[in-house]
DNA sequence: TAATTAATTTAGACAAATCTAAAAATATGT
DNA sequence: ACATATTTTTAGATTTGTCTAAATTAATTA
């Protein structure tokens, strides 16, 4: 009962499994896998079925697919491996969080366990990677965070932005040319009815900023102390 | 006339097409190719035929290959991605040389101009990996040495270890555990006749070593101002 | 140089991961 | 609930990189 290697193209399969799960929008669908990573429907339910008898997800015909105990622990481990190399692409040698993105899909399915640990503890262990999402740790475990959506914010609120929900080169690049990094504090000063659009403060500036609604719920934040 | 997108399998075989051209053993052979990749020579013919038609390896059937310039430019460029990550990998990872080049196998084949020539600056572009062997620059061009086999030192010569003609993990532990590391000084105090061995001493040293001839001629040195 | 041996190529097959088109199962709408 | 639409699966084909066995070419040696 060994573990049978996992090919890359399968450890794909798995991590875009683990992120449909982790929205919680209800089944699974072959539909759903399909459409994410841009493949035939019939190819996917060609993959199920292999992944199925490896044991890394539960599958029945027609049902939709739940990740086991086994694939979930794969699935983790290569985001683990994502978002390692994302900081330190980020944090070593100077890449922009636009650009980490690609890079690290490839560098992901390196495998060497010696390596991966080594990386960790060069990068001091880090906890979030350069978009705010967090690492999980060797043993597969993730930092809870209580980030909620910019768009749920209250009036006068003091927030911090801890993440982004849309991981898109646009969107982040859109960010950094209007300041909105991680880390930066701002108040709410205003809440428009009509769009649902906000006016923020940020900390150490002197003119408000709009924010469409649109924007907000993409953007993660946490309450700063006031 | 575009760059045909080259497989990491295809990178595999020019590097070790590369490789046999290198060691200058004449004629670049079907059989060659095949013994030193481990695949069967049919296989190897196969591949030829892609490598060919893509101009990256200049082919006629039973007469051999040679690279072409831009088979050549791809080599180099994947020998330089290999040797920037193992010198990653221990100078900044702390890996010992023994246990890097399997890695960096793996990290050789990712693609991004952009991450090379950050990794190669982050390391202060460094002109030797940690075999000793040189690190082409980002335009292919090579530093050159002047090594020689130790197996061809002067009796009563001053010498520095400066690579390895043999890298596996076994050889290069044995060098770990005696003390033969890249960098290390020496003085060759006796020639055996009979078996070619050598007896050294080392710079800080109060011991003479025994240096068989099977480890001398897989040992690289350069001469050392006496 | 002719015969034998060795190297190389050809032919045909296979596994992985994909595709398209068609069939089957499920879901939806009045 | 039945007809229709949608989703999923099956069937068969394709590409890449590999294999073994057989045929062909080149090299060696008697």
């Amino acid at each position: 009962m060994q573990n049978k290697s996992v090919s890359q193209t399968e450890e794909n399969y798995l991590k875009v499994i683990y992120k449909l799960d982790e929205k919680a929008e209800g089944k699974i669908s072959t539909s759903s896998i399909s459409e994410m990573m841009g493949i035939a429907p019939a190819s996917v339910t060609d993959m199920l079925g292999k992944l199925s008898d490896k044991k890394l997800i539960s599958y029945k015909k027609y049902q939709g697919v739940s990740l086991t105990p086994s694939g979930r622990k794969t699935a983790v481990m290569v985001i683990r491996k994502h978002r390692l190399w994302e900081h330190f692409l980020v944090e070593k040698l100077g890449l922009s969080w636009d650009e980490v993105h690609e890079i690290a899909e490839q560098l992901e399915h390196i495998r060497s366990e010696k390596l991966f640990d080594k990386l960790d503890a060069y990068l001091k262990f880090p906890k979030f990677d350069p978009h705010g999402d967090p690492i999980p740790d060797s043993n597969g475990n993730f930092t809870n965070t209580s980030a909620i959506p910019m768009s749920s914010c209250n009036l006068n609120g003091k927030y911090l932005i801890t993440g982004v929900a849309d991981h898109s080169a646009e969107f982040l690049r859109y960010l950094t040319r209007t300041g909105m990094i991680l880390g930066c504090q701002f108040t709410v000063k205003e809440k428009q009815e009509y769009d649902n659009s906000f006016l923020i403060l940020k900390q150490g500036t002197k003119n408000e900023l709009a924010v469409s609604n649109e924007i907000a719920k993409k953007l993660l934040v946490t309450k700063a102390r006031d």
